[in-house]
RNA sequence: GCCGCGGUGGCGGAAUUGGUAGACGCACACGACUCAAAAUCGUGCGCCGAAAGGUAUGAGAGUUCGAUUCUCUCCCGCGGCACCA
């Protein structure tokens, strides 16, 4: 019998025409059934075939629809095309074809490779977003956005692309190159449009908290808002020659810090500085300098490694608001233009990069913040009189460079054996480095030191001074001394009989040590850098000894200046200088221009005169001009004024790549609307996309865009959700073999279309979920492959234990049924709910151990194998199908009711625990499920093989976990 | 540098309110079937050890009757941000 073969081309496309012809995909309409709406990132069509990474995330999302569907819910789940933009017109130009065939082939070719696999997409509810019908509502979008203000045109030096010859959005720009062809960015001032995303910056940020989204893309996106609070604060300028008003605006999140600022800077492009212009004394310097920093590229001057540069503006002076001081300004070009103000305040103390810039510079550093410990081992007493003391911590190195630490005999501070430099108080009338120079002698007697350093930052110590009964705040100073020679007095005995002292090198130094103040004091020894933390002011007026957070706000006040919250997202520039892309909806009239200069002759083209379709060409080359290929169709760009009636013409630029998928998902929902972008009933049922399934590369941009137009269209009525994906997975990559990414360039592709031919489409898709955890990337093995075709076969092979059943299922052992049963139900729960947390490795490995257990009996039985072949359907939906239609069904698995598991059957009556002795397992023993405490306890220590562990020793206690383990704890 | 995630056999990976580490699969070894091979089936398979047993989840410490799981320190890998004040 020929039949008895697991034969996959057989059966494969047999079924897929037969699902195709009874329509069992088809997405009902606004209906009673729960919808569930799950969606893929659609493929951006740029000419590359697939390889079997690509499917992947499709697999995992038909998987997924399928139990769905079976579930009963009425399933939305589309597939369309992304087809506008730089890649695919690129492809166009490269292989001379003009984009719209090009396109049009790579579609055919793109769904003709998914069809194979057998997937469950609806076909009929297929976009495209190239196609005028679709693009209409995206220029329909951008229309809104203009009339509600959020689309401006824009004169800005913009990222500039010289091998794509087109602007890019910030998105579009990875450490200073471009992110398509790697060529280094350029910044160029053009006319540009641009859509106001900060203006919705707070709402995306916030509401990435209700979003079940993978951890690591929300914080991508945080990062990407980079949102963060501070203050505005102004310093007035004050020049004795000139007697003018002028001030700076610096922006600052640490106004704490305003007292220590002993100098502003200002970025190169600050408009003040020309204003200052000519009339300060070094203006040659200056221009020198702007000139300069006008040259280095966007990566140069960002380089974090990068040694400072500046100039003093001579001439003026600042004066900080807080003390009345006056201060220099410079200007350098580690301030960036376009963050904050464009202007900082310098806290050399408490800032890395204006430390940098003081050291090189030769400015004052001044300490406003001490670092602040409470020794949480001993800390503060409640009730107890609280005494202030200075203290000095003494670090002594000798001339190999070892430092020595003092490793005490006792309990000290209430910590077990500090390690710990030399500690001594000051007395009132002393200065630290004497006190410390007393101390070494008293405790160690040590005689010539040679005085290093003090070091700039004191710290603030709390805890509870045991001996003396009182808690104790302690100011630390920190000596460094060197030792001349070895030369010491006597050191009394008592001196002696509470610690050793002895000489550590530098390597080892901090891992002995065991106190956090000299931990710090260590970290500043070696590398003098700014304390960046917080702690409470010293050197600041009335605000002494508050701490960093409360004194921002009040420090801020005090100076007239203002909470302000400042964001790292830039607004989305929205054009590109290229043909292959939705052309902008604007009309520019001169006529309109001088009637009403502030409309700028601006003028949108009318609803009803959508879509502006893309003139056909010949020549869609960029033009590098900074104009579009489509301003040289003048037939095409030459219009009547939609307002005035005068002459007028078309905006040239086209929307980025980016446009058409900011809001596709909606237009699945009623993909073949003409009168609205999507009827809002059909969007009250389908929004939000329950489950949408994609790469994690695009978290900053795809993702952002779509969530910003989703809320704009909230706001003006078209959806009704805040969020457009309510649950994100992503997708691991599929590498190669070799580890590298699947590409042509090394040869390593493998097509599905070959995997399917030799394993069938079922044990590609089984094998793609069976990899691994599905967010992660792994690498692809043939090898590995054969392991789910092999399951297959015993799946397929056990259909003769089911038909030979019920004749002798009198010979049936009760016992084996019953095993089979609970199995059953426990693999129905666990491949349920596994494939709702997308763990579809372990639901698939436990069909694999339940097909194990199947085969090891003689006999299964009907309603048994029925059951596991619709929890295996959705991941091989033909073999499935053909089995499940072998046993006299009538109807397709697919729309079949999933299986329900009884958690009273998925219970074993028997179970295997484990009797530790001392924690270690000894042995092993089954337990009835009836069995109770005190008899399983019973049962174990009176065990034959724990009998030697246990023999001539006490048992202390037995700790019994029910359904686990016995663990008897033996006695001293 | 900051933030997030991770580190388990030869390999992919299982195991979470702390409770039998290595499920499932691959590879490998031996055996059965076969004239033979493939396929299939059976047995074994972390490391050391003949066994008894010991030892083992990046390293080190801690808490616990018991730690892959919790805490601390450190090392390594991946991702995001980065002269963003």
């Amino acid at each position: 019998m020929s039949t008895n073969n697991y034969n996959h081309k057989k059966i494969e496309k047999k079924w897929q025409k037969e699902w195709a012809k009874k329509k069992i995909y088809k997405t009902e309409e606004v209906s009673s059934k729960e919808k569930f709406y799950i969606l893929d990132m659609f493929p951006y069509i740029s000419g590359e075939g697939l390889h079997v990474g690509h499917p992947k995330g499709y697999i995992a999302t038909d998987v997924v629809s399928r139990m769905k569907r079976m579930q009963g819910n009425n399933v939305l789940h589309p597939m369309g095309y992304d087809a506008f933009g730089l890649p695919a017109e690129n492809y166009a130009i490269k292989t001379k074809t003009n984009p719209t065939i090009s396109v049009k082939k790579n579609i055919k070719h793109f769904k003709e490779q998914l069809e194979i696999i057998g997937f469950d997409y609806d076909w009929t509810r297929e976009i495209n977003t190239s196609d005028p019908n679709y693009y209409r509502w995206t220029q329909w979008i951008f229309l809104k956005l203009l009339e509600k203000g959020l689309a401006y045109e824009s004169y800005e030096p913009i990222n500039w692309c010289p091998v794509d010859k087109t602007g890019l959005a910030n998105e579009d720009v990875e450490n200073g190159r471009c992110e398509r062809c790697g060529a280094l960015v350029e910044k160029r001032p053009m006319r540009q449009w641009v859509l106001k995303i900060t203006d919705y910056a707070e709402r995306l940020l916030a509401d990435l908290d209700e979003l079940d989204w993978p951890k690591s893309i929300k914080e991508s996106q945080r990062n990407w808002i980079g949102k963060s609070d501070g203050a505005e604060i102004r310093f007035k300028l004050k020049d004795e020659r000139l007697k003018w008003e002028e001030e700076i605006r610096v922006f600052t999140t640490r106004p704490d810090t305003l007292f220590g600022v002993t100098y502003l800077v200002l970025s190169p492009e600050h408009p003040l500085v020309s204003t200052l212009g000519a009339k300060l004394p070094n203006w040659e310097n200056i221009l020198d300098y702007i000139e300069q920093a006008k040259k280095r590229s966007e990566i140069d001057r960002t380089d974090i490694k990068k040694e400072k540069t500046g100039v003093e503006l001579k001439g003026i002076k600042a004066v900080n608001p807080a003390n009345k001081e006056e201060i220099p300004i410079w200007i350098a070009d580690y301030v960036l233009p376009d963050y904050g103000t464009g202007a900082i305040m310098a806290v050399p103390a408490h800032d890395e990069r204006d430390f940098q810039f003081a050291k090189k510079f030769n400015l004052p550093i001044k300490q406003v913040i001490e670092a602040e410990y409470t020794d949480l081992e001993n800390p503060p007493r409640d009730g107890k009189e609280n005494v202030y003391r200075k203290i000095v911590h003494v670090v002594v190195q000798n001339k190999k460079g070892e430092t020595m630490l003092l490793f005490w005999k006792g309990e000290v501070w209430g910590k077990r054996k500090p390690i710990s430099f030399l500690v001594g108080g000051i007395e009132d009338d002393e200065n630290p480095v004497d006190a410390a120079r007393r101390e070494v002698l008293e405790e160690v007697g040590y005689k010539n030191l040679i005085h290093k350093q003090t070091l700039p930052f004191i710290a603030r110590v709390h805890f509870y001074a045991a001996h003396k009964g009182v808690n104790r705040t302690a100011d630390v100073t920190c000596v460094v001394f060197g030792l001349e020679d070895e030369e010491k007095r006597e050191v009394s005995l008592e001196e002696l009989e509470k610690h050793d002292s002895r000489f550590i090198s530098e390597g080892e130094v901090a891992k002995k040590i065991n106190i956090e103040d000299d931990l710090f004091f260590w970290h500043y020894i070696n590398r003098p850098t700014a304390y960046v933390g917080t702690g409470i002011l010293v050197n600041s007026g009335e605000f002494d000894v508050l701490n960093s957070e409360e004194s921002k706000k009040k420090i801020t006040e005090f100076v007239g200046g203002k909470m302000v919250t400042k964001y790292k997202l830039r607004d989305w520039v929205f054009s590109r200088q290229r043909y292959w892309g939705e052309p902008i909806p604007v009309i520019h009239c001169e006529k309109c221009a001088l009637s009403n200069p502030a409309g700028r002759g601006i003028v949108p083209v009318p609803e009803k005169d959508l879509p502006v379709p893309l003139p056909k060409v010949k020549h869609y080359e960029p033009t590098g001009t900074g104009e579009s290929p489509l301003a040289a169709i003048s037939k095409w760009v030459n219009v009547k004024c939609p307002h005035c009636g005068g002459h007028a013409k078309r905006e040239t630029n086209t929307m980025p790549q980016w446009a058409g998928s900011s809001w596709y998902y909606l237009r699945y929902m009623d993909p073949k609307n003409k009168k609205q972008l999507v009827d809002s009933k059909k969007e009250k049922y389908w929004a939000p996309v329950d489950l949408y399934v994609g790469g994690a590369e695009h978290a900053t941009r795809h993702l952002i865009y779509a969530r910003f137009w989703h809320k704009f269209l909230k706001d003006i009525g078209v959806v009704s959700t805040n969020e457009p994906f309510k649950r994100l997975q992503s997708v691991g990559l599929i590498m190669a073999s070799d580890g590298r990414k699947m590409s042509k360039r090394w040869g390593n592709v493998i097509k599905p279309d070959n995997v399917i031919e030799t394993f069938g489409a079922d044990s590609l898709r089984v094998y793609e979920m069976f990899m691994g955890p599905f967010d992660q990337a792994v690498s692809w093995s043939t090898d590995n492959m054969t392991g789910s075709r092999r399951f297959l076969e015993k799946v397929w092979r056990l259909k003769i234990k089911h038909i030979t059943y019920d004749i002798k299922h009198e010979r049936q052992e009760k016992k084996e049924d019953a095993k089979i049963e609970t199995l059953l139900h426990q693999s129905i729960k666990k491949v349920t709910e596994d494939i709702s947390a997308f763990r579809f490795n372990t639901a698939i490995s436990q069909l694999m151990i339940f097909v194990n257990e199947c085969e090891k009996v003689e006999h299964i039985n009907t309603e048994t194998y029925g059951v596991l072949l619709r929890l295996l359907a959705p991941f091989a939906p033909h073999i499935t199908e053909e089995l499940w239609r072998s046993m006299g069904n009538k109807e397709s698995i697919h729309i079949a009711p999933w299986p329900v598991f009884d958690l009273k059957k998925a219970v074993s009556l028997e179970k295997t625990i484990a009797i530790q002795v001392n924690g270690k397992v000894r042995a092993k023993i089954i337990v009835l499920s009836e069995e109770t405490e005190a008899e399983i306890k019973k049962k174990a220590i009176e065990y034959k093989d724990i009998l030697k562990w246990t023999e001539g020793k006490g048992v202390a206690r037995i700790v019994y976990v029910p359904g686990r383990l016995v663990n008897i704890v033996l006695g001293e």
